[in-house]
DNA sequence: GCTTGCCTGCTGGTCTGACAAGCAGGCCGC
DNA sequence: GCGGCCTGCTTGTCAGACCAGCAGGCAAGC
């Protein structure tokens, strides 16, 4: 014979639980303005502490994002789901698992080859009812870091937008979140390690940084997948071991 | 000339972010108590309420934990942090339809096929100095699966903790803390597909996923990485197209 | 006509002070 | 030693109040 303990769940978790489900299960349409914080007191007879605190809870989840200073909070989309509390909850989870750099690196090679080759395989295989991913934004990354030579910060961002272009060309919406999570725990390392170099040897890593994009980029138009998830292997790879992980060891 | 958008936050989200920052950075350690309300009052100077909807939002966000009723909140570590508000994130961005089942699949294949296969190249390069990893676990879990036969839930536990000590034998722990967000989330649907089958039909599957787990275990004990590799992903992908793909287009 | 300014009514954001319920510790009488 | 009680803390909740900001209507002035 077992009791089960008693639950008792605050009456803010309550009134978090009933919206949450309004908003998942479509009652709430995405875009909609939640009733005003008065409103709800009436509807679930509570005060408007409570409520508030259960409004603040489902704004940390990303399901309710604020309308401005004056206005009510609106349901949140699927979109801003994925784009802002769930990305910040992965890059919580990385940073607070004190997750070394290499480890990082590596999750980020993992994926990214994932993701580049099922681009190029879905290059490989496109017909006319299923067209090949749009390399375009990928094309126009990389172009702009042809033309920032010298420029770290315009180089970055071209890079930045080079890989996620990559990653996104691939279609799927998992890996690219995780990505964007991966990229922006280590970001500031890889910033710092473009930053640390002199200008002349920064100009030379990024004109080869930039052929390698370039070698990337051919593999997966001509939808050779095993070739580019190699390619990009090497590549992250590569400058992590050349230009970041000496930096940390002369950081001990 | 371009004039920056004035940026209002307001209070509650500074001393959340402050909060954040310091559970963040290791200031508040995992399990430490945070200062009580009106405690925190007082060093933010600003009114309990106020303190009250900051706690709110980082419990939402799964950084602080309850402590019970009348305690204060306790600082939450990795494991709560990708057990709990993460995987709650996963499941509702799958409920609202932005991301499908068959994405967080393939985003499984590539994290444990990495894993894997970064598993079985320390086994092939095991020096003195630089011990294989440890396949103990795994051992145990296969061998759970084998007298489990018929009995789902415990198979299912036992194949949660073999997949799981391989991606620990990896090493990785950024592998490891995504991996365990991504399969809490695709749990439910697991065990869905599992219960669904008769029991003669799921006695069969049990049989053949154990074989595979068998295979898949040899190679990494055997350092074939990119065996381990190629037969993990058959596994996941196998059990997903066999038996989850057909249940979803049936929902449909 | 159009603009400008004001006024009103709404919103969220914040504060104050209060009370209940529950837990932990000490203290006391037995 | 042990049950019972009392005190002081905590969170959870409430009611009521005020401010700042936005939107809309409306009238005065060009």
């Amino acid at each position: 014979m077992s009791f089960q303990s008693v639950v008792r769940s605050p009456a803010y978790e309550q009134v978090a639980a009933q919206l949450r489900e309004a908003i998942l299960d479509g009652t709430l349409a995405a875009g909609d303005e939640l009733p005003a914080e008065r409103e709800l007191c009436a509807q679930f007879d509570v005060s408007r502490t409570t409520v508030r605190e259960a409004l603040r809870a489902l704004q940390a989840q990303g399901l309710a994002i604020s309308g401005g200073p004056t206005a009510p909070l609106r349901v949140a989309g699927a979109e801003s789901l994925s784009s802002g509390p769930l990305r910040d909850g992965l890059v919580h989870l990385l940073r607070l698992g004190r997750v070394a750099l290499a480890d990082l690196v590596e999750l980020r090679c993992a994926l990214e080859a994932a993701a580049v080759a099922r681009a190029a395989d879905a290059v490989a295989a496109a017909t006319a009812a299923d067209p090949a991913p749009d390399l375009a934004e990928a094309h126009a990354a990389l172009a702009q870091m042809r033309v920032a030579d010298g420029d770290l910060d315009g180089f970055e961002r071209a890079d930045v937008a080079f890989h996620l272009a990559l990653v996104r060309a691939a279609g799927n919406d998992a890996i690219e979140l995780v990505m964007l999570a991966v990229r922006d725990s280590i970001g500031a390392h890889l910033r710092d390690a473009l930053h640390a170099r002199s200008a002349r040897a920064a100009s030379a890593a990024l004109r080869q940084l930039t052929a390698e994009h370039d070698a990337l980029l051919s593999a997966i138009a001509a939808g050779e997948g095993e070739t580019a998830a190699r390619v990009v292997r090497d590549h992250v790879l590569g400058f992590y071991t050349a230009a970041i992980a000496p930096q940390e060891a002369a950081a001990r």
